[in-house]
DNA sequence: ACCTGAACACCGTTCAAGT
DNA sequence: ACCTGAACACCGTTCAAGT
């Protein structure tokens, strides 16, 4: 008996189409997921998906719809620059526990409701911070797909050979070739990772990039403040 | 009669076969691009491709590489930041020529040679700028996507509609439901765009962004110089 | 209104065969 | 060593039919 119509009791609905696609992209990964495969978890004929959801992209942008729902509000009653941080860092903690969402975020092109939604919110917190609109837009363009709380990391890794001799063979290979890659790699901020430990997007690195960006919204600002003071800062 | 043959005297080989992809890409976009319709397109059987190209994942990683070829090399007579910055914006250029390359870097997961090769030189800037190996670690990892001049812009334009009333409608219901978007869409640096003009990852959007990085890269170097200055800056 | 079944027009890739 | 032909195991999606 490859599939169990006693579940299918429940109507099908667009919510449980995501959930069952997300479940499957959280357990199998992503290339686990198609129209197919999430027909089949559902125990029903891939066509019948259709009634719910358009198309592929349209699942796609609603598994993305489903997580970015489960990043923390953002607390208002901190200043602007640590209540973004935060949130970004949370952002970062929703991203990290579903794997495969970074790579289905990059591929987007268009926004869904709860994506907007965020949006919206992020940038209530720097105009309430005193951003002009025009920084605001600036500093929401700079901050990129850090507000989702990750870096692209175009730094790839070249995959590392287990065995010990041929991952030295590999080293002097590169260090022959590309001598400063070499010399960063060993002298990563984390010991502990291996010599050729490039393309390591973690938690250390995102946040010393996230805080140059922030300091620098924030000098921005003041910058902005100072030349055009038509509203004074204390109230 | 669908191909010509005659086309066919010279032996194929992993050039030709890059070359045609990315013309393919260029001119059809990335999606026109398959193992068979570049196969068709160098009139030859899809499976002879196999022969000089494994799989279409290193077709599109050598794509990748044929592009970053393009990126003039850095001007050695100028300080670190006048240099990357020059460089980064060179990238760029070579970006919006391809327009399909933002795509495709972003699906890479391994570096090729000359991709190491431009990652190599960038981080030679930094080291010969004064920088530690390890700030360099940290400075490429925050530089990101920015090092080949795009910024991951995940910031997704809704489909504007053609229709002028319709657009209206669009941004009402934008403003009710998502007023600082509202806000800062208007506000854009950019006059010409029109209102729902977001998405827009635009030279000066590119510019601020990555200048905000390298002052910051700057004022690390200055920070690190100033508590431990082993080695006096001047000389 | 929702689900089904069959089919269409594609994919990347393996395998065995040709030269 | 390189190219071919046929096939395999998938895709997303349309269309016409069922209830």
């Amino acid at each position: 008996m490859p599939e169990q119509p006693s579940s299918r009791r429940i109507p099908l609905t667009r919510k449980a189409i995501l959930d069952a696609a997300v479940a499957r992209a959280d357990s199998h990964g992503i290339d686990a997921v198609s129209m197919r495969s999430v027909a089949q978890a559902l125990g029903v004929v891939p066509m019948a998906l259709y009634n719910h959801i358009s198309s592929k992209q349209a699942l796609l942008s609603g598994m993305v719809d489903v997580i970015v729902t489960e990043i923390p509000p953002l607390d208002p009653d901190q200043p602007w620059q640590p209540a973004i941080r935060q949130r970004v860092l949370a952002a970062r903690e929703v991203m990290m526990r579903h794997p495969w969402a970074v790579e289905v975020i990059k591929s987007r092109t268009e926004a869904t409701p709860a994506v907007l939604q965020y949006i919206n919110e992020l940038i209530g917190a720097f105009l309430g911070g005193g951003f002009t609109p025009e920084l605001a837009h600036q500093v929401m363009h700079a901050l990129g797909s850090r507000m989702w709380g990750f870096a692209l990391d175009v730094f790839p890794t070249p995959a590392t050979p287990d065995d010990p001799s041929q991952r030295a063979a590999l080293f002097e290979v590169m260090r022959t070739a590309y001598p400063h890659i070499a010399t960063i790699a060993v002298a990563g901020a984390h010991p502990k990772v291996a010599m050729l430990g490039l393309g390591c997007d973690n938690q250390t690195e995102f946040e010393f990039g996230l805080d140059i960006l922030l300091d620098g919204f924030e000098a921005r600002l003041q910058a902005a403040a100072v030349e055009s003071p038509q509203q004074a800062p204390e109230k």
